[in-house]
DNA sequence: CTGAAAGCGCTAACAA
DNA sequence: TTGTTAGCGCTTTCAG
């Protein structure tokens, strides 16, 4: 198949497709951006010659012509937490429905990298998205700069986002594990700086709280790093204490806490419940499967998108904050108790 | 801290910047293209008033003027494999240090969508690179059409890739599971249609061949699905043979293996071993952890955007592939055979 | 070393 | 419904 160019080597243009057909250049633009604007036939001519003559709009020369670049920003703390590849799918699928498309920036893990990769989409993107960014506040709003963005999973006075809440999934969890005949629960809680892991631990130590008078009791570990030797050196503590349940802070911490576990031969779930958060592929793929609670991917990026969106149009509007909920999902890393040792 | 815009309540521009200035705007432009054609205390107090004034400029028109957007494309086929976050993140840095931003588009699986979005990416992007693409090289040259392109761990005719080479490493870990006494292998292949796949059946077959004369043979099971599921139905398939190691076609077929003999409570490594391949974050994370080959992740986004940083300078040139190694990496999947049952 | 001016490809009033 | 005419913000000859 010959290449599409102008048979003068260079790409063809409105120009050179509007000389073709025979009309003005803004017929053919119209043609692209306004169709109801064209007369059907004349239309049609324009949209087959462009079509046979490898016509493709310049994105960028549009872009500068309307002040709008069809590009969405994703910006995430670390593409390589298993949490992320889902939430970019949902994300880039949802900008796709209203014809933009996302180029994402990894901060490989450092504050400092977010906020330099957000100036660097300024004046690139018509509007941002910020997984769960690590940046202050202070340091985010600056970066910002009157963007437009919507954050996932934080939130930050003044800004938009839309936050996944666990507390009625993981309470849902607990009463489960309780009604197995646990008392003793482990909270192995995530990095502080990290709003989920905060809201997360909320949720749990409310949970307790309701639950004391059924005998539950919650001993607080941590914080770990949310990775899976940060799980590993959860597991560790863990069996330091009387806790036969625990919960993780997310599914790969859940994994090291999995791993320690097995390394020194304490049976999950026999010995031992955990449940771990987000349901990321990982959690099907252990040994045991873990009980989780999953994050409703696919919503959390159409909201993030529909927010942006509807931001971008309509600057200066007041942020909103849409909380979704997680969903408890159960496996086989969670049983009763073990019986009291004879 | 106030926002960055005129007082007009517009955006500054490279003209209000030379106006504050005093200059002419393309001095302005030329203080931040091409610096050293400006008289270095100009310079300055373009760059800092610049600042000042929270100048950026702006990348569409840029791009319109020069033909360039300083973005490149990176298709992958499923931003889930767990194989292509830190492909992503390699081929970001790289593109990051030459200048460029890079729009990523998940093909969600399907060789459809890979042309389309390929489609999409014409004149948005300087160029291309297409991880593991799945389409057909008919479908793929139609779509890639004149754009600067490269693709990794696939080749086709025409087209530059740079692309891992296992099978050292295969061999290796091959020749060390044959020092430990096994003698049956089974080559748990990949998806038929996966250039990868073949590549490394080639490697297993060459290497089970060479080792004939030392009683090694090789039982040819698949081809499976890259993927969990796919895994267990490889365990599975695994047990109705005699071999006593297997070699996964991935790290994700892998971890299916270890779950499905798991299931069937038997040991690894103690009954069987089994290597993975790729040495994604999951090999680490599983009980017990894979032996594998790890692909040169960092070295593979290096070359891939040195070649296209050198096609989309140089049109027309030449296609090159070049080949990087994968490294054996040795954990707890592999071990001796069991000594025969009594 | 700096300025003037043309132009990149497209859109958006405004007329016709 | 279509054409004319300005730009959008930046780069880039070409003069000076």
């Amino acid at each position: 198949m010959a290449a599409h160019t102008h048979p003068s080597g260079r790409r063809s243009t409105i120009y050179s497709v509007a000389q073709a057909c025979g009309v003005s250049s803004s017929t053919v633009s119209r043609a692209f951006t306004r169709p109801d604007l064209v007369r059907d036939d004349v239309r049609e001519r324009i949209l087959s010659t462009a079509a046979a003559m490898g016509y493709r709009p310049n994105r960028s020369a549009r872009a500068t012509a309307t002040g709008r670049t069809a590009m969405l920003g994703l910006v995430v703390p670390d593409i390589t937490n298993p949490f992320m590849p889902p939430l970019v799918r949902a994300v880039q699928r949802a900008a796709a429905d209203i014809g933009c498309s996302v180029t994402l920036m990894d901060a490989e893990e450092s504050a400092g990298a977010e906020t330099q990769l957000i100036g660097q989409l300024h004046g690139q993107v018509d509007g941002l998205i910020l997984a769960s960014p690590r940046a202050s506040s202070r340091a985010l709003a600056e970066a910002i700069d009157e963007l437009p963005c919507v954050l996932v999973n934080r939130v930050v006075k003044e800004l938009p986002s839309v936050v996944c809440d666990n507390s009625g999934a993981l309470a849902h969890l607990g009463d489960r594990l309780a009604g197995h005949g646990h008392r003793t629960f482990a909270l192995l809680s995530g990095p502080s700086a990290s709003w989920a892991a905060k809201q997360r631990a909320r949720a749990i130590r409310a949970w307790a709280n309701r639950k004391e008078d059924a005998g539950v009791s919650l001993v607080e570990l941590g914080p770990f790093d949310a990775s899976y030797d940060g799980g590993r050196r959860a597991g560790a503590a863990l069996l330091d204490t009387a806790a036969t349940a625990a919960f993780a802070f997310d599914d790969v911490m859940a994994c090291g806490v999995l791993a320690e576990l097995d390394a020194r031969d304490v049976q999950v779930p026999m010995q031992r419940s955990v449940v771990g958060c987000d349901d990321v592929l990982l959690a099907r793929m252990v040994t045991p499967s873990l009980t989780t609670v999953a994050a409703p991917m696919a919503a959390l990026g159409d909201t993030a998108i529909t927010l942006l969106h509807h931001r971008i149009a309509n600057p200066g509007i007041a942020a909103e904050t849409v909380t979704l909920s997680g969903t408890p999902v159960v496996r086989d890393s969670t049983a009763p108790p073990a019986p009291p040792a004879p």
